[in-house]
RNA sequence: GUGGGCGAGGCCGAACGGUUAGGCACUGGAUUGUGAUUCCAGGUGUAGUGGGUUCAACUCCCAUCGUCCACCCCA
């Protein structure tokens, strides 16, 4: 079929089938942040190009060539949000929240003009978590227990923690040399990419993906090796937590993550189960990012997850939320149909958190009856002529095999509200 | 940006250089106030688009668009 009007592409339509699901991620993510104490804080989808570009770092692909920037009517460039993190900290330093501690969460659009694949699209979808004026380590510890507490909530179990440590910007300088040194003397053993890399972002040499590059890589220096004695206790604390917690985690020295804005903890929730894509979660701490971006220095961790990433693995896992509604009423004869949409109400405001569908476009008991059923109903609920002479309401299961009964309205609302505890 | 796979009805999908299987879904029917199972009937496609080869193209070739997967990068 020829479709002359359609989706931008890596931009898709969730259809009703598949909100359920989501819905279902995001009211899990938000009673479980909610449990810890934070507070959600929402921001435009669209700021000034400036603040990506000090945040997240001028020479990283997400600001080179994957943002979404044009110019406002008077000139200024703008951009659709490639991360949440740099608009959180923009909007806690311009309304004085950062003078206390905060934990804050957010969700919603993210843009990157990517070439899309699985589990990568170009308008996707997180949920992150920022926590500011917090230095020590009980609060990387927090942010890892909170996600594994969510996943457990989730019910997925195909997901490890992969942890390390940056060191802070001295150590990381000085390790960095290090580095250079020793990928240099083999910078013919390289890939390409490796090769450009050297030169622009050195520690992204240690995750590349090409075998011989990383035949080079497992002789390299290790970042862990170079972490002074602050820097190693904070870590310290952070893997004695999770060992106390029983969360499982594996140090992985090769972590270093793409934004310039790391220092310190990073951390990783990786699955198997999405191919390529399989970072679901991930973060880290910023201890700089705020100084950088015009406040007092404040130290500050935070992660993000996809959503799209999270909601493939549930439907892989077979995860099939409940979306049908309680009751579909049938209403035949001109006085029932006139009466339904009063019955229909009083049911409503008598049992909260029913859901029913009243039949339209009338039709005889055959008819509604099938529609009913289609509609994935547990119960009809029946007002014919019959019924309605005797003020009674017939409720037939349409997924057990029983007799239709005959209810008075009181007796009605007991039984389904019955329904809806049980 | 680079590389590869794939485009047939609402969805899935077999075969084949010579009138497009099948399944699901959908619509109607199988005596009077009752659905789902079963049976019968029905509609739905100028095979993404454009060009080429051929007596003949859904089938082969090219282009284009879309999509998927991978690289890059990242949630």
């Amino acid at each position: 079929m020829t479709k002359s009007l359609q989706a931008i592409r890596g931009m898709h339509d969730i259809l009703p089938a598949q909100v359920a699901l989501w819905q279902h991620v995001e009211d899990t993510v938000r009673e479980v942040v909610t449990s810890y104490g934070y507070a959600e804080i929402r921001t435009p989808l669209v700021e000034v190009t400036a603040l990506f570009h000090r945040a997240i770092g001028a020479v990283t692909d997400i600001v080179e060539k994957e943002m979404y920037s044009f110019d406002d009517r008077n000139g200024d460039s703008l951009s659709l949000r490639p991360e949440g993190t740099a608009s959180c900290v923009r909007a806690a330093l311009e309304h004085g929240l950062l003078i206390q501690p905060q934990r804050l969460w957010y969700r919603g659009a993210m843009f990157r003009y990517e070439r899309p694949q699985r589990g990568r699209y170009r308008q996707f979808h997180q949920i992150g978590v920022e926590t500011f004026g917090l230095a020590g380590a009980e609060i990387d510890l927090e942010l890892m227990l909170l996600t594994a507490r969510l996943w457990r909530r989730l019910g997925l179990t195909d997901l490890r923690l992969e942890l390390n440590s940056l060191g802070d910007a001295e150590e990381r300088a000085a390790y960095r040399a290090q580095l250079v040194t020793y990928l240099s003397a083999h910078a013919d053993q390289l890939d390409a990419d490796s090769q450009r890399r050297l030169t622009t972002n050195p520690l992204r040499v240690l995750d590349s993906k090409h075998p011989a590059t990383q035949e080079i890589v497992a002789g390299a220096p290790t970042l862990l090796a170079h972490l002074g004695a602050e820097t190693r206790s904070h870590f310290e604390q952070i893997c004695a937590g999770l060992d106390a917690a029983g969360v499982r985690y594996q140090l992985n020295p090769r972590l270093v993550r793409g934004l310039d804005y790391y220092n310190r903890t990073v951390f990783e929730w990786v699955t198997d189960a999405l191919g390529a894509q399989g970072t679901v979660c991930a973060g880290g701490r910023y201890d700089g990012l705020v100084a950088q971006l015009g406040g007092k220095s404040v130290p500050a961790i935070g992660f993000a997850m996809g959503l799209e990433r999270l909601v493939e693995m549930l439907a892989a896992a077979g995860a099939q939320p409940d979306a049908a509604v309680d009751v579909y009423l049938v209403a035949v004869g001109a006085a029932a149909q006139q009466a339904a949409p009063v019955v229909a109400e009083r049911l409503r405001d008598a049992v909260p958190g029913l859901r029913m569908l009243t039949n339209c476009g009338g039709g005889n008991f055959k008819n509604q009856f099938k529609k009913a059923d289609k509609s994935g109903a547990q119960f009809a609920l029946v007002l014919g002529e019959t019924e309605l002479a005797e003020n009674r309401f017939g409720l037939k299961s349409l997924r057990l095999d029983s007799e239709q009964q005959l209810f008075t309205f009181e007796e009605l609302t007991a039984f389904l509200t019955a329904h809806l505890t049980a």
